[in-house]
DNA sequence: TCAATTTAGGACTGGTTGGTCCTAAATTGA
DNA sequence: TCAATTTAGGACCAACCAGTCCTAAATTGA
C-alpha cells in the first residue's frame, strides 16, 4: 500500500480558527479569502477536506455548540454554589470570552455563536436551526439541574426550574447583546445582581 | 419659474418598505435590487433622493427609532395599570410586530431592528452606533418613568427604576432573539409572567 | 412652446464572491 | 523507484455587487 503525504493540519486546529472567524464576522461577512487567511490552508486543502463554506461552518457551529455545553457544565461542577455558578455564568456572558479555547477575554464582543447564528440564519437554513435548537436546549437543561440543585431537588419545583432556566437564558442572551451594543458593563452587572438575588434559592 | 416633473412617491413611504426589507434581511443581506423592487422606485430616483445604500439605511433605522419610541409612549398612556404596559411591551416583543405600521404581527420573526442593527454592526460604523443607541436610551427611559409611577414617582425609588428598566429591557431583547431562534412562544409568554410578577410593584 | 425636473431603464465599470479545475512540487509506504 | 496522496497556488468561471452615467420619455409651471 502506497499511503501518500500525511496531513499536515489537525483537523480541529482549522475548525477552531474558521470558528474564530465566523464568530466576529458572520457567515456572509466571512470570505473565503478570509478563511485561507485564518486557517493558513490553501483552497485545495480546505474544500478537499470540509467540502465547502457552508458545509464547513456547519462543522464549526456543531462544535462551538458542543463546547460550549460541556464548558458549561464543567462550571458547575467547578462551583460552590448555585448562585456563583450563575453569577460566573452571566459574567462570562459580559466578558465575552465564553467559548473561545483561551479564556482570554474577546478582543472584539462577539456575543454568543449560536444568538449570533440564529440571527443571522433565522429562517433559510433548516438544518442550522436543529443544530441551534440543540444546543441551547442542552444549555437549559443545565440551567434547569443547577436550580433543582439549589432547591434541594425538589421534584415539586421542576416546573419552576425549568421556566426559571429559560428566563435566565433569554437574560443571557439579552445581555449578550446589550454588550454588543455598546451598554457599559457595570450597568449589565447591576442587573445580574439584581436578578440572581430575586432568585428563590437556598443560602 | 419651471418647476418640472413632481415627484410621484411620499420619502416616507419608500423609507417604509426600505425599512421593512432592512429589516428582514438585514444590511448585507438586502441587494440594491432588493431596494428597488421593495420600494418600486428606479436606480435614478432612489440615488437622487437617498444618496446611497448606507444613507438610505442610515435614514431608515432612524426613522424606525424614532417611531419605535414614540410608539412606546403611546403604549404607556394607553394602558391602565403599569403592570399592564409592561406585558403588552414584552408581549409585542413576542408577537414580533413592534414597530411595523401594519399593526399585524410579522410574517416573520425580525426581531427588533436595533437590536438587529446593533448585532450586524456591532463595530464599524460609529455613526450608525450613535443612532441605535439613543434609540436604546431613550426605549429605556420610557421603561424607567413607567416603573418610577407603579412606585406612587418615590424619588428614592430612582436608581431601582433605572435598573430595573435596564434588565427588562435586556429581558426584551432576549426574548426577541429566542423567538427568532425558534423557542415557542408559550414557553416564552411563561418568562414574561414569572418576571412581571416578582417586580415589587403597587396594584 | 420652452425650460426644468423627475421618471424609467439600460449600459457599463471595477470589484468581489464561491467554486472548479489544473499543474507541479512534496512526502509518504511499498 | 513507483504509486498514492496532500500540498500550494494560480487560472478561470459565472454570478452578483454598488455605483455612475446616459438617453429618452413624462410632466409640470411659466
Amino acid at each position: 500500500m502506497a499511503s501518500g503525504r500525511p496531513r499536515t493540519f489537525a483537523e480541529d486546529d482549522v475548525l477552531q480558527a474558521a470558528t474564530r472567524t465566523f464568530w466576529q464576522q458572520g457567515y456572509d461577512g466571512t470570505s473565503l479569502q478570509d478563511l485561507l487567511e485564518a486557517t493558513g490552508l490553501s483552497k485545495s486543502s480546505l474544500y478537499q477536506s470540509f467540502g465547502n463554506k457552508q458545509q464547513l461552518f456547519h462543522a464549526c457551529v456543531q462544535r462551538y455548540a458542543e463546547h460550549s455545553v460541556s464548558n458549561l457544565r464543567q462550571q458547575l461542577q467547578a462551583s460552590a454554589t448555585v448562585q456563583a455558578f450563575l453569577r460566573e455564568w452571566l459574567g462570562t456572558a459580559l466578558r465575552e470570552c465564553g467559548g473561545d479555547d483561551s479564556g482570554q477575554p474577546a478582543r472584539v464582543p462577539r456575543g454568543c455563536m449560536l444568538v449570533n447564528v440564529a440571527t443571522e440564519f433565522s429562517q433559510r437554513d433548516p438544518q442550522l436551526a436543529a443544530i441551534i435548537d440543540n444546543g441551547m436546549v442542552a444549555i437549559r437543561a443545565v440551567i434547569a439541574e443547577a436550580l433543582r440543585q439549589g432547591q434541594g431537588n425538589d421534584p415539586r419545583r421542576n416546573l419552576w426550574a425549568e421556566n426559571t432556566a429559560m428566563t435566565l437564558h433569554t437574560l443571557m442572551v439579552g445581555l449578550r447583546t446589550q454588550v454588543k451594543a455598546g451598554v457599559s458593563a457595570a450597568a449589565l452587572s447591576a442587573v445580574i445582581d439584581q436578578v440572581i438575588s430575586s432568585l428563590p434559592l437556598a443560602e
